[in-house]
DNA sequence: ACAAAAGTGTTATCGCTACACCCATGT
DNA sequence: ACATGGGTGTAGCGATAACACTTTTGT
């Protein structure tokens, strides 16, 4: 099923081959490979995973997890093995991002690269170097280092998708632990969006949703009157998506 | 350049290939292609751009504008060169919207396709047949055939990113004739969204946003009172977006 | 005269903004 | 006592929704 030759012509015989102007086997020289965008929300900075590489090309050079798909492998499975090879993070829910396609973006060939994105709790998710990444790393988003490739641009582009995606829909939640306050909330907002808002109109708006479970427990130890906890109420969630609620901002 | 044994070898030496359990030539057998969702709108629908295909597979079948990726050949570029071999139509700017990794997606061997969508004013593009594809027709986006591959997949998530972004942006201009009225505009709305809208509010919403341009010309020869003609006014609209301004639905 | 769609005005309500104020905790 | 962030109430403004109404054309 894997050997092309044999399907071109007992299969399809010379009719597709009809109107391509070179043979039909130059177009099957491509490597498709992924990369993973994953971003975490720490210290009040959004965080972006980078490996160090431990091969050529770009030895050294941070980049993004991210490597070649196997000639039989599903493109967006290939994403979770290499996001776990790489880092040992696993169980984590990877949207797509765009994909890129020039023709020199790659040293060692014509290879197209499909960008995977998410969102992840930097706490729960302790990533780990493996042989191939020589290190793994958390680094601000503000500050991203040059990295290998087109990484910077796929960065960019997939931080964007964050922020369209954060202006409709209760994202952060992915980037918040289990138990988070309204502070903590505020404060990834205004990390995304780079802004600032009013506390007492952004808790009533949020709670206004009705998708926050109140956990009845209080902060410790803080220098401070003790904070409120809450959850993300999934079961609430989905039935308001159900009855087409929309999330604006 | 486009030699990759000597690229391999001369270049990245050994190292590349150190982690990879199978010869690096396995990588780089993958073709990627692109398909182009094209939406119009016309008579109060949307409609969307199909061929029938004049090759095989699936000879004969409605299928989306799509071709194979040439080996040297940016994937961007390539969706309009296919666009523009198969239908004629070019000067469209087309955007990314996902892309098809499954192993078994394409009968004749592994090919990753992109998927690009454009919105194009139905009236002013006639698309031609080309000697590859038999025909090309608009079909009502709610009553889609069967067409080839899992282009009926493309169309839906490229539909559904249709709707986002009409939610936050003044789309729709691309969609209609250069001159049109509130009531057009108002139609095509209610077709992206499926719903009503108050005519009084639609108008009152549309204008105040102020990139309309009043043509103080007027529709002649309709059966009821003509209504006013306006234009997208494209300067206005930069500005405002300079300033930060935000298009809610 | 009538149908059909353009176009306008009014009101009531909702949501959001800004801002002021109080509360509970650790040092 | 005070610094720090949690948490609440309200008044005013602006946008929106619902609906009724007038206008201008062709038939």
């Amino acid at each position: 099923m894997n050997n092309r030759k044999e399907t071109i012509e007992s299969v399809i015989g010379h009719q597709f081959t009809g109107h391509y102007k070179i043979p039909i086997e130059k177009f099957f020289q491509c490597a498709i490979s992924v990369d993973c965008v994953i971003l975490g929300y720490h210290e009040q900075a959004i965080k972006l995973l980078v490996i160090e590489r431990g091969a050529n090309p770009h030895l050294g050079q941070m980049a993004l997890p991210g490597d070649l798909v196997y000639p039989n492998e599903d493109v967006r499975l290939s994403a979770y093995r290499v996001l776990k090879d790489l880092t040992g993070i696993e169980g984590v829910t990877m949207e797509q991002t765009k994909t890129y396609g020039e023709v020199d973006r790659h040293p060692i060939g014509r290879v197209v690269t499909v960008g995977f994105y998410a969102l992840i709790n930097a706490d729960i998710y302790e990533p780990l170097a493996s042989s191939w990444a020589d290190n793994v790393y958390w680094v601000d988003i503000r500050s991203l280092p040059d990295l290998a490739f087109d990484h910077n641009k796929i960065v960019v582009d997939a931080f964007k998708m964050l922020q369209e995606s954060a202006r409709n829909h209760p994202i952060g939640f992915e980037l918040l632990p289990n138990k988070f306050t309204l502070g903590e909330m505020q404060a990834l907002y205004e990390a995304i969006f780079n802004t600032k808002y009013d506390k007492a109109n952004f808790r009533k708006r949020i709670l206004s949703m009705g998708f926050l479970k109140d956990l009845k427990e209080m902060q410790t130890d803080v220098p401070h009157r003790p904070a409120r906890l809450f959850s993300f109420d999934m079961e609430a969630y989905e039935t308001l998506l159900a009855e087409g609620t929309t999330f604006g901002l």
